[in-house]
DNA sequence: GACATGGCGTTATAATGTTACATTCGTTGT
DNA sequence: ACAACGAATGTAACATTATAACGCCATGTC
């Protein structure tokens, strides 16, 4: 979940950069199977949207991505954006509503779950963590209120542990 | 040519719906009190502002602030957005992730609070609690993480005490 | 084959937010 | 009073993010 270089053991895609790759095996096998289970089809575009962001391992705005993926065609930026709805639902793929930006996870979180992400203002790096606690929280003030809460948002911006110690690196 | 922002912001409140508009006076105190505090001035446009979002209670997006804000002169969106910068500076006003849109906040929030946002689906009314429970969980993963947490965001989407004993209502 | 469904490619547009710059306003120094 | 300066404004243009509309094509079903 926390993805970082030393604990992604198979990073037999491992891109040159120092980032924070994660599996991009694992995560295609997800969204393979959640397409195989809903019946509908694991398109190239939505592979080479998920490809590209498993690599990539930082969050990544849905413009730089059509940029990313063009060659001789054009992608459009509609068309990342209808690979990136499909790509949610298969929970292959979180939104990050603090820049705006996509990344790919490779943790299958439950459904009850409630998840941090942690976001660099420096490297840009995302971590993952879920939290009892926090979840137990946000129960607590949404009974408190009479509020029926249905989809959390929790996200922090700060200094991951790298960057942290090595200010401005 | 000065608009007595007074008379601006009473006028204004006497148009507040059924839905529950906020103490525009203490609102309007702390902002002032900021901008004092800063040596800054609480101008008309900042005035403008704060007054309408204090009297409609309910979330709004920029570009209908600057809607509803123009008469003969159009306030165009830029000047909307800086003066929302001076206002959410003066923690008076909180921007919506979730929505992009722009409340104003009666309660002033400790430096070390956790807030959370409570956004019904379907009045779009916003509740705001602090909750240490919350606070305590976020400085929980971010410590096992070594993550360094400057800013929290959690907002919770679902539906309100009211909608939810009247679904669609 | 006829046909319904869904994804793709393309164009256009909506919605949100920012940059640039000249002008005006308020304060400050003289 | 008046010049000078920084801040806030007014205005236009631009940038970024996201969605709508529509025809084409591939796939599966009858």
């Amino acid at each position: 979940m926390v993805r970082d270089p030393d604990q992604s053991a198979s990073g037999l895609h491992a891109e040159a950069h120092h980032h924070h790759a994660i599996d991009a095996d694992a995560v295609q096998s997800r969204a393979r199977a959640y397409a195989t289970s809903k019946s509908i089809p694991f398109t190239s575009m939505r592979q080479r949207v998920l490809a590209l962001l498993a690599a990539s391992g930082k969050p990544m705005a849905a413009y730089e991505i059509a940029e990313k993926l063009s060659d001789a065609r054009r992608v459009q930026a509609v068309q990342v954006y209808r690979a990136l709805e499909f790509l949610q639902e298969a929970g292959c793929v979180h939104r990050l509503v603090s820049r705006s930006a996509y990344f790919a996870c490779d943790h299958l979180h439950g459904s009850g779950e409630t998840v941090v992400f942690m976001v660099c203002s420096q490297c840009g790096a995302v971590q993952e963590a879920a939290s009892d606690v926090v979840a137990r929280g946000l129960r607590g003030v949404a009974k408190t209120t009479g509020f029926k809460p249905r989809h959390p948002i929790v996200e922090l911006e700060g200094d991951c542990a790298n960057c942290a110690g090595e200010p401005a690196g």
